[in-house]
DNA sequence: CTCGGCCGTGGAGATTTCGTAAAGAACGGC
DNA sequence: GCCGTTCTTTACGAAATCTCCACGGCCGAG
């Protein structure tokens, strides 16, 4: 699961998106495209993108917004696109937690390694390997594997095991792996984690029996020490 | 991972009180409301909050009371409110170990800030690991065990026993534990209470006949220190 | 001594919640 | 435009949990 790094872009212009896509494909990133700031908000959510590049004029929502929602959940770098003469805007959206800004028109060279500056800089803390009864997790290389065998995980299953191995021996509930893993406006569609907890289950507990997510009925799950 | 936060919030008109609860919901933050000192105090013991927010005028026992009763045990941040013309009794407080005051009127936004602010500052009192005769409960994990062995408990074990627990050798009536643990509506059901606290003792108590939880006849329970 | 109140205990029934499978929908790749 | 992967939704049997009830013991009042 060491794919490219996702990268967010969100802007009303579909032809800047294109620039944009090409611009990070180029770089050796996947582009997430977002084209009003309530889609950047959902793909983000989803998607879980390494970082994310946001035009501060948009449709519905502005820049300035998209960033504060972001902020509230989430500790990706964000970099803000403004057009000259928006000075005040790039001021408030660099309060609301931006890391970066660029001025439009910009060239591709200066949006990448302004990017590559701040993806550096993300504390990107050194995760241990953990090993869990055989289970081998690498949080910081996005892999799994037991007995040397690599397990495929889908990206929502690993966000699901990431959380609940930073959090490992401690009680999480529905509402709090619902926020983790999906955002911060999902925290009620307990059937979908069910799922998912079912599907991750079948995937990395060991053949004996032995369960390795453990329930709370009426609370949540947790995963061994 | 944070669910939302308590604050205790102590003023003797309702109408304020309400204004505060708003005010707080809309900043993230849940709101444990008391009308009198007294209340306060118990609130504070059972609830365990993360910041309280007492005005200086109270029926009972005056604010600057309440903070130096709360100070003899907690190190929770207080704002204490104060109106126009109580500057001595906002130094009283100040010295009795309040972190902040706020005069009345004040706009949502500065409490709002303020409350940030020194919660910034006390970041999270991590929950103790207690250990009670051998029982070691971890409030953080969810986790109780005794010599090493893990002791699963339903939710309303757990529940029960955590307030107990954050009360260690404080009786508890009949009431509170119902309120605490069944809500504010249920507060009559003593046989149900009488049954989980069965339960519990099974589960947690030595093996050879001592009493960890003790029974007040016709007043409550409490744990031994 | 008897009675009434309160408590501890065990168990039965009902309700909620869970695990799993399978079908339908969204998405991207080719 | 088709196909494979992934995610969501739905349904149902199974399990866990909660509530309620009945019985017996203890203790103090009368």
């Amino acid at each position: 699961m060491s794919e490219a790094a996702l990268v967010l872009i969100c802007d009303d212009e579909p032809q800047i998106l294109r620039a944009l896509r090409v611009i990070l494909r180029d770089a050796g990133y996947e582009a997430v495209p977002a084209q009003s700031g309530e889609e950047a908000l959902d793909k983000a959510a989803v998607r879980a993108p390494q970082a994310a590049i946001i035009d501060l004029m948009l449709p519905d929502i502005d820049g300035v917004e998209v960033t504060r929602r972001l902020r509230e959940w989430s500790e990706m770098p964000i970099i803000v696109l403004s057009a000259v003469g928006e000075e005040e805007a790039k001021v408030r959206a660099l309060a609301a937690g931006a890391d970066d800004y660029v001025v439009k028109p910009f060239g591709p060279p200066e949006l990448v390694a302004r990017l590559e500056a701040i993806l550096r800089r993300a504390p990107r803390d050194a995760e241990p390997i953990v090993e869990l009864d055989g289970l081998r997790v690498d949080l910081a290389a996005s892999t799994v594997s037991r007995d040397g065998e690599e397990i495929h995980l889908t990206p929502t299953e690993f966000r699901l095991l990431r959380v609940l191995v930073r959090n490992r021996g401690r009680l999480l509930t529905h509402r709090i792996l619902l926020r983790e893993v999906w955002g911060p406006a999902w925290t009620e569609d307990t059937p979908t984690l069910r799922t998912h907890i079912a599907n991750l289950r079948r995937k990395i507990e060991p053949a004996g029996g032995r369960r390795l997510i453990r329930t709370d009925p009426g609370v949540g799950y947790r995963i061994s020490v």
